[in-house]
DNA sequence: AAGTGGTCTAGACCACTAG
DNA sequence: TAGTGGTCTAGACCACTTT
């Protein structure tokens, strides 16, 4: 174990252990060296990760603050379809169900299945004059989902979580049970301000679950 | 503005235009230190956000590499829902609708109001042999949500995100209009294993939806 | 005005791991 | 096993912001 994590382990302690309770100014970063016998820069090492979990509050001049658990943050990643399906053990299909192209905008519809049950449906259109090669590309059978993240990257993403009631082509396409709403991910991708491409991604709402964990032991 | 950040500029200029394509290796740290001119310390904090924000990837004697955009990062924080409500310029209201203890664990459900309209149901429970002030706590100008903060810190946090029917309580409490389905945000916290509280929040799927971005320009 | 965290340097050695 | 990124040091100066 490294110094810093040393260090950090120590700090949570204290914090968790309200030896230093919520609110409270911690050292200077030069009496926690001192105090470590390490130098500065080690310890803004094993500070620098509280702070990033939001255990810890630095403000120039005024010190660092055990912060209120308020605003912590969760970090959130959503991989591929097909991964998330066969990480759960489960078999990965895949079938397309619309594809065309209007005004420069290739639409796609398609279905992915988890053990042979629609799991999720996703509507994507895809910006020809953004992503010229996706006119050409071939969607029967990889996912525009997959085939996407072969191509270029993009600076900017915005994603949107949403419950919904189902609209046509939820219903027709991931048979839902009767009451069951969609879980929704919809999200919008750029690079430098060129718009690439969007997405909707609807879910049975009973087999869709986004999770996340903070830890910090 | 700072040379790291010239350099994480100059760094994604070059990510963008695919002068580094996606799968690529870049060059080695001293090499861009020497490029930039810089000490190789100031390199890795260059480099440093953008494998955080998942557009490098680096692997010890591999060197470091152009992610494929898969399994970007995005950061959510769900903050007090007074603030989430407040910062959209609305007004905030509180109702409880019941308080009880039964079993070591005080257990709440009360409203959270954005514009005299329901917005969150809060249905929480309190350990009272982890948070034993709770037992005392007057819960009916505070909120649970907002009391909690000012408590005790907590380790481990798990977020759960789905879509469901409403129960119950969401019918009766949350003035759904016909067919509309609630967003659920379920919590629990632990500070070191111990068990402090768990929460259902419920809201309006018309009403709210959560939003991440990631951005590097 | 002064003290805090933020940036930066120029080194050194370590530890992991791909070839 | 050699080369990469990871850790660490002991300094220096800067910039923000509270008092």
């Amino acid at each position: 174990m490294h110094k810093y994590e040393k260090i950090r382990l120590e700090l949570t302690r204290r914090i968790n252990s309200q030896a230093w309770p919520v609110g409270a100014s911690i050292p200077h970063e030069d009496e926690l060296a001192a105090e470590f016998g390490v130098a500065r820069g080690t310890i803004r090492q094993a500070l620098s990760s509280l702070v990033d979990a939001g255990y810890l509050e630095k403000k120039r001049r005024a010190g660092t603050r055990v912060a209120y658990p308020k605003d912590h943050a969760s970090t959130l990643r959503i991989s591929l379809v097909r991964e998330q399906v066969e990480q759960g053990g489960h078999t990965y299909g895949y079938r397309l169900l619309k594809d065309s192209i209007e005004d420069g905008i290739r639409r796609v519809l398609c279905l992915h299945l988890r053990d042979d049950a629609p799991y999720q449906l996703e509507d994507r259109e895809i910006s020809l004059s953004g992503i010229p090669s996706a006119a050409a590309a071939d969607f029967s059978q990889i996912s525009p989902n997959e085939w996407l993240l072969q191509q270029q990257p993009y600076s900017r993403v915005q994603t949107t979580l949403q419950a919904s009631a189902p609209n046509r082509n939820d219903r027709k396409h991931l048979e839902l049970p009767r009451d069951e709403p969609v879980f929704l991910v919809l999200r919008e991708t750029f690079l430098e301000e060129v718009w690439l491409t969007r997405v909707r991604l609807s879910h049975p709402a009973s087999s869709y679950s986004v999770q996340m964990e903070r830890a910090f032991d």
